[in-house]
DNA sequence: GTCTATAGGAAGATAGAC
DNA sequence: GTCTATCTTCCTATAGAC
C-alpha cells in the first residue's frame, strides 16, 4: 500500500532538491540527500527517476520557468506604464535580496549543465527562456506606450539580462545592497533613453 | 634523488589544475586527475598541498591576479585618451572570446567557494579586488582626460563590472557575439556619458 | 510498488617502505 | 623527499525479498 502515489514522490524529490541545493549548493545534493531532505528511503529514488542527471534536467526546467512566470508577474502588476520599466526591476531586485540562494542555484545548474556532456542545449534553453522573456516584456512595454525601441529588443534585452545576472552575482558575494541599487536605477534610466517619443 | 624541487612540483599541480579545470570544469579536477595531468603519482600530491582545499585556494589567488594584470594592461596600451574605455572593452572581450573556458573556471571557483564553509572570504576578495582594479582604471581615465566622473566612480566600476560579467557568462551559453558586441557597444557609451567636460 | 541490503567504483587522505 | 599500496568514506545504481 503506497503512502504517496509515484507521480508525487516525483514531485516531492524535486521539491527536496530544490531546498537542498538551494541551502547547501548542487554539489551537495546527492542521491542520498535529496532522498533524506524528502524522507524517503534512498531505494526510491530510482524508481522516480533513471538517474540522478534526469532529476537535476527536471529541475533545471522548472526553475528557468518559475523564473520567467515570476517576471511576466512582476511586470503585469504595474498599472503607470511610464514606471512600468522602473518597477519591475525594483521587484526583481526584492526578489534576489530576499532569495539569493535561488539565483545562486541557477547559475550553478547552468554551469553543470554546460560541463556535462550532452547537457549544454539545456543551459542554451535556460538562456534562451530568459531571453525570450525579457523580449516579450520590453515589446509590451512599447506597446503599452504607444512608441518603439531605438535599438534592436534582442540586444537591450540581452543588455538587461546581463546587467541583472552580473549584478545578482555580484551582490550575492559582497551584498552591497546600497551600490547595487544605484546600479540597478542608472540602468534602468539608460533603458529608458531607448525610447523614442511617442509618434 | 628528487626530479624536481617541492616548490616546482607545486607550480606544476596548481598549472596542471589550472589546464584541467579549463578542459574539464572545477568538479572534475580531483587529488587524482590533478596528478595525473602533472604525470605525478597521486602521493605527491599530499606533500605540497595538506589538501585540495588549499590546491583551490592557491588556483583562486592566482586566477584573480592574473585577470587583474591583464585588465591593467589592456589599459595601459591605449594611446589616445579618448578610446581608452571603448578599447579596454573590447581587449576585455577579444580575451573573453578566446578563452571562454578561463572565465567558466572563474565563476565556478566563485561559486565553490561560497557554498565551501569558511571559503566566503575568499570569493569576497576575488569580486574586490576585480572591483577596484575597475575603480582604479576609471580614476585614472578621469585623470588623463583631465575631468571627472558624474556618478561615484565605486557605483560606475560595479556597473561596468556586472555588465562584463553577465554578457560574458550569456555568450559563454549562447556564443551570440553579434548581439554581445552590441551590447558592450552600448554600456561603453553609456559609461562614456559619464564623463564631466573638462573644466 | 516499496524498501533493505549491497554491489562496484571513485573520492580524499595516509602509512610505511625506500 | 618519493612513491606504492591501502584505509575509509561516500557516491550512483541495482538486486531481490516482500
Amino acid at each position: 500500500m503506497p503512502r504517496m502515489a509515484a507521480k508525487d514522490r516525483r514531485e516531492a524529490l524535486i521539491a527536496a532538491a530544490i531546498r537542498l541545493m538551494a541551502r547547501d549548493g548542487v554539489a551537495k545534493a546527492t542521491t542520498r540527500a535529496i532522498a533524506g531532505e524528502a524522507q524517503m528511503p534512498l531505494g526510491v529514488f530510482h524508481y522516480c527517476f533513471a538517474s540522478r542527471e534526469e532529476l537535476l534536467q527536471e529541475v533545471i526546467t522548472r526553475l528557468a520557468a518559475e523564473s520567467v512566470v515570476a517576471a511576466r508577474q512582476a511586470f503585469a502588476g504595474a498599472e503607470d506604464p511610464a514606471s512600468m520599466i522602473t518597477k519591475s526591476l525594483q521587484v526583481f531586485w526584492q526578489g534576489v535580496e530576499l532569495h539569493p540562494e535561488e539565483q545562486l542555484v541557477g547559475y550553478e545548474l547552468a554551469h553543470y549543465a554546460l560541463r556535462q556532456p550532452g547537457m549544454e542545449p539545456l543551459a542554451r534553453r535556460q538562456y534562451a527562456e530568459y531571453l525570450e522573456a525579457i523580449e516579450e516584456l520590453l515589446s509590451e512595454a512599447a506597446k503599452r506606450l504607444g512608441t518603439e525601441w531605438t535599438a534592436p529588443v534582442p540586444v537591450l534585452a540581452r543588455y538587461v539580462h546581463s546587467v541583472l545576472d552580473g549584478l545578482t552575482m555580484c551582490w550575492i558575494v559582497d551584498r552591497n545592497s546600497e551600490h547595487s541599487r544605484e546600479v540597478l536605477r542608472l540602468a534602468g534610466e539608460h533603458l529608458l533613453s531607448f525610447i523614442a517619443e511617442p509618434s
